[in-house]
RNA sequence: GGAGAGUUGGCCGAGUGGUCGAAGGCGCACGCUUGGAAAGCGUGUAAACCCCACAAGGGUUUCAAGGGUUCGAAUCCCUUACUCUCCGCCA
């Protein structure tokens, strides 16, 4: 959620840069700075109304305490007409708070100047392009029937189990993920992220906390008996476990990694470019998340994003970096790195990784605060990033290092894999 | 799932209708003391919003959350959430 007082003092500039993004609902613009202006206005009404009363109701009991009976029984009368006016007052208040939270929670992140204009991912800049893409041998498959051919995975058992879009991994598929988030997680704690295991089912609060709610409200499978939404990620419990809190300037950063189920419902996606690994309903990933000073969140974006791509140089998979367009940047974020990698087969770039800032987007629906020098609380940046999400890992894994005698992996991962190749 | 107990400031803990944002202790900060430290002494020590210059100063709200009673609620009533104990079930 923005700050309403940087809007209230900049609305102009706040204007221009959402178009960045082609948010040009300015109405709603409009709408929160006047809901705003009411608000004080009705508080501050309030707040001189309450103090009378607080007064009068001290005297009050004064002169019951000093025996003056009838003194206070006459005072009494007066209060009425202040209560009444007291509790319209409060109720006018309450409803444009109201009014003005559902606005705050429409408007998206601003996004920072350096983020690119475009409506679509073909306006996204590309920032860097490594590796080498490999020459396949005739008859190279996509990953789809790789992993049939291997018994690695399958989706008609998953649609039996579940429903579409739900993988069962197998032998040396499910053993190939079970490395690949191991790596992934010794990697994370070699670089100082300190390892979560969260629950998997988050709250409404946590889900509006973290900025899910209501954006992508539908997207998540929502536990109704309970309450509860399935996470689309760890970013959302992970972040969460700071929700409410005020840290000293010494805890920051503060580094975490989570690894966990995700669970998206993809409502609308079909077709050919759905197909095998590269969209299903679940799937694993492992997430960092760091929680920063305000201005250090850039340099700490810079350095998160140096960090993922050792993790795919590692791989030794061919890989682009993006800086997402306005009209491609997530709706809590201020600026997104994406990151893809190159599959021979499908001959296609797949997004593996998504690193952005999120500025004070989060914590200021977090409430993720830290003292400054002149102890005051100021709320935090938050940043977090993909290191990785496996199935088009796994997917690119396939497709590129196919042989005719197997699929080779990675040299990093084969500790972890106890075997060398897939054949 | 059944029965009971509880939830107060960074922590512990007092407080059953008025002067309680809340005793006392611990912790922390600053000062005095010291060659230095400890002890001791003193002072200070929550958050949010509003007025205002993001200063000083002032106002309001907050004792798990929401609602109610009352001139007045941490204190009484109702609802909800969470925690703990016992029983049941169970990886």
């Amino acid at each position: 959620m923005l700050q309403i007082a940087a809007i209230r003092d900049n609305i102009d500039q706040v204007k221009e840069l959402l178009e960045i993004r082609n948010f040009k609902e300015f109405d709603l613009v409009d709408k929160v700075v006047k809901l705003d202006e009411d608000r004080r206005k009705t508080q501050h009404q309030l707040d001189a109304q309450l103090s009378e009363s607080k007064k009068i109701a001290k005297s009050i009991g004064a002169l019951y305490q000093s025996g003056k009976q009838e003194e206070a029984n006459a005072m009494r009368e007066k209060t009425a007409t202040l209560k009444e006016s007291n509790k319209q007052l409060e109720e006018s208040l309450s409803s444009i708070e109201q009014a003005l939270q559902e606005a705050m929670v429409q408007l998206p992140n601003i996004p920072n100047s350096l983020v690119p204009k475009g409506n679509t991912d073909e306006d996204n800049l590309n920032i860097k392009q490594e590796g080498t893409i490999p020459k396949l041998y005739e008859g190279a498959k996509p990953h789809w029937e790789l992993l049939e051919q291997y018994e690695l995975m399958s989706l008609e058992l998953g649609s039996k189990i579940a429903g579409a879009g739900f993988p069962v991994f197998m032998g040396k598929g499910a053993r190939l993920q079970r490395a690949l988030v191991a790596y992934f997680l010794d990697f994370a704690n070699k670089n100082g992220y300190k390892e979560i295991i969260p629950p998997l089912l988050v709250n409404e609060t946590s889900a509006y906390a973290t900025g899910q709610l209501p954006d992508k409200d539908g997207q998540m499978y929502h536990v109704v008996n309970d309450g509860l939404y399935l996470i689309p990620t760890a970013e959302v419990p992970v972040t969460n476990m700071y929700r409410d809190t005020i840290v000293g300037k010494d805890d920051l950063p503060i580094k975490l990694t989570g690894h966990s189920q995700c669970f998206r419902r993809e409502a609308g996606s079909y077709g050919a470019h759905v197909r095998g690994l590269n969209r299903v309903h679940q799937f694993e990933k492992v997430e960092i998340v760091q929680i920063v000073e305000p201005q250090k969140s850039y340099e700490v974006l810079d350095e998160m994003v140096a960090y993922v791509e050792q993790i795919i140089q590692s791989l030794e998979l061919p890989y682009r970096i993006l800086r997402l367009c306005g009209g491609d940047l997530g709706f809590c974020s201020a600026m997104t790195y994406d990151f893809e990698v190159f599959t021979v087969a499908q001959d296609r770039w797949l997004e593996v990784s998504s690193v952005s800032n999120f500025e004070t987007f989060q914590s200021n629906r977090l409430k993720v605060r830290y003292k400054d020098d002149n102890g005051k609380n100021q709320l935090c940046h938050t940043l977090n990033g993909s290191a990785l999400a496996l199935p088009r890992i796994i997917a690119a894994i396939l497709e590129n290092n196919q042989t005719e005698e197997g699929i080779v992996i990675p040299e990093v991962l084969r500790p972890y894999t106890g075997f060398d190749i897939i054949s």
